[in-house]
DNA sequence: TCAAACTTTCAAAAATAATTGAAATATATT
DNA sequence: AATATATTTCAATTATTTTTGAAAGTTTGA
């Protein structure tokens, strides 16, 4: 297999991969071209490279940008903007972790704690609702604690060693 | 709040959560519908609830229970079918986990190490290429590995240990 | 064996999400 | 200030995913 061929079969690949995680498809693919590129890549490049059009390439850098996982970087004489991804693959696992804790099991957890706050009836069905939504929140927020600490420890030796005892 | 509201609630919110991660929405309303219920339910029950189609609820709870995270349930004297979800949530992760890997992680490592393994030549951009797909692949090992270890081994001693300590 | 009860399948329709492209906006250069 | 260059915005279009519903299939029991 060649490079180009490699590197398409790459960005097709982690383009669905982003998909089936609920991440735009593009969204993906600009980050990962990003990530394997050697140096910073005009917004021109990007949009000749994934065959995409300049307002998906620029909102979906805009959302990457929001993520805190690609920065501008300015080249000194040029006009345009040049832009590079995070590279430090545990801090790109942590910022991500990060956001989707925020933006969406945060969200979760506060309805979960609200519904089974509920002052229940006698009736079984009542009973279960408030006793199983309340694991559920017992359950979600500690796995959402785990991730938070496994990815921010991941790099120091406490983490290392879990990590190895974990084999 | 009153127990339907609640209810209602819970069921719009993980249907959204679930999109958001990639997962068909009525199929998390579905399996939140059998979590919060004390009893097993019918197709018909189903789709009242949730007013859906028959169809539709039947592929979905074909798509729950080859998950593994639903079962159906045969009430003696009745024809038709009822079903229940898996209720331990250690056990639901453990399964949902092992499941995303098998048919999503494991196929992009594959790729990774296809596409890692390509003779680069001299130019920084193939060198470049080959070393981050080759950290991406080790990195994405590490974390399957260590999701894998985390959902198998919570309910146990070393387990309980490591989470624990990680607080 | 037949028919009623129930479930599955899948092509068509509907709903949702992503993408385009051109106008508007912003920024830099002369 | 005027022009050129670059970026953002967003309504309209296109692509993708989900859902429907009716026909086909299956199972049970009379």
């Amino acid at each position: 297999m060649d490079y180009s061929t490699a590197k398409n079969k790459f960005l097709q690949t982690w383009g669905a991969l982003g998909s089936q995680w609920g991440i735009n498809k593009t969204m993906a693919q600009i980050h990962a071209l990003l990530m394997v590129s050697d140096e910073a890549i005009s917004m021109e490049d990007i949009m000749q490279e994934l065959q995409i059009s300049r307002g998906n390439a620029s909102m979906n850098l805009r959302a990457l940008m929001d993520w805190g996982i690609v920065y501008k970087e300015n080249k000194p004489g040029e006009r345009r903007e040049f832009f590079i991804a995070e590279k430090d693959l545990d801090e790109l696992a942590t910022k991500i972790a990060k956001e989707r804790s925020k933006r969406e099991i945060k969200p979760a957890l506060k309805m979960l704690k609200e519904v089974s706050s509920i002052q229940a009836n006698e009736t079984p069905a009542e009973k279960h609702f408030v006793e199983q939504t309340k694991k559920l929140y017992d359950f979600v927020g500690r796995a959402d604690e785990m991730i938070d600490k496994v990815t921010t420890y991941k790099d120091n030796w406490l983490g290392k060693l879990m990590i190895k005892l974990l084999k």
